[in-house]
DNA sequence: CGGAAGATTTCT
DNA sequence: GAAATCTTCCGA
């Protein structure tokens, strides 16, 4: 699995070379894992998108505050999980909201937690994911040096196969809602769908 | 202590 | 296009 090091980087640079590798839960019931395609990063005190943002330090943010290599989870909208991989030294709250998986195990675990058969709807979202693979607020603060849940090496994405977009639903940070912290497989089917919200056309 | 809003999903 | 649903944060 990546071990600590890879962690305590710039949330920008381990985003990218998340890409490709592979989210793993051990659970009671079997291992579900998929490919990590889709996620953003969240560049701590001074990204007005970020929760931490002007090093706001609480019992959510908390986590952030260590160093990298931890998960993140908080609850969005009163109903759905978000999980996030903490980067960095300690000290600099940084994150990275995995937004897309492209299923690889325990696919039909996966299928009855989401009650749902078609593959593409399985993870391909943040909300959608954390259902998929049972990860919820108990994983809060989870080390991912550890066996539960972990990522694996898995594929390396050349930069030419990388897409760099806006975040996803920021519109209230200002100018940092522009910036192209979003990051992609380019052409993979299992990205999260574009957001039906007007787009300012050219 | 009250109120407002949210790093989303699902159904109409 | 809008509802669902509740934690978190901020201001009073």
């Amino acid at each position: 699995m990546l071990n600590r090091q890879f962690y305590l980087r710039d949330a920008n640079l381990v985003a990218k070379d998340l890409l490709g590798k592979l989210l793993v839960h051990n659970t009671q019931n079997g291992i579900i894992a998929g490919m990590i395609v889709e996620l953003e990063a969240y560049m701590g005190a001074e990204d007005a998108a970020a929760h931490s943002y002007k090093n706001l330090r609480s019992s959510r943010t908390e986590v952030q505050f260590g160093e990298g290599g931890f998960a993140y989870m908080y609850l969005i909208y009163g109903m759905h999980y978000c999980f996030n991989v903490v980067t960095n030294v300690a000290n600099k709250p940084e994150a990275i909201l995995i937004r897309a998986l492209e299923p690889v195990d325990g696919i039909e675990i996966m299928k009855k937690n989401r009650k749902s058969d078609n593959l593409i709807n399985l993870c391909n979202g943040p909300g959608k994911l954390c259902s998929a693979l049972e990860i919820n607020k108990s994983h809060y603060g989870i080390d991912l040096c550890g066996n539960e849940l972990h990522i694996d090496a898995y594929q390396n994405v050349a930069n030419e196969n990388i897409v760099a977009t806006p975040r996803v639903n920021i519109d209230y940070a200002g100018e940092a809602k522009d910036y192209l912290w979003r990051y992609y497989i380019k052409g993979n089917k299992f990205v999260s769908k574009p957001s039906t919200k007007k787009v300012k056309s050219i």
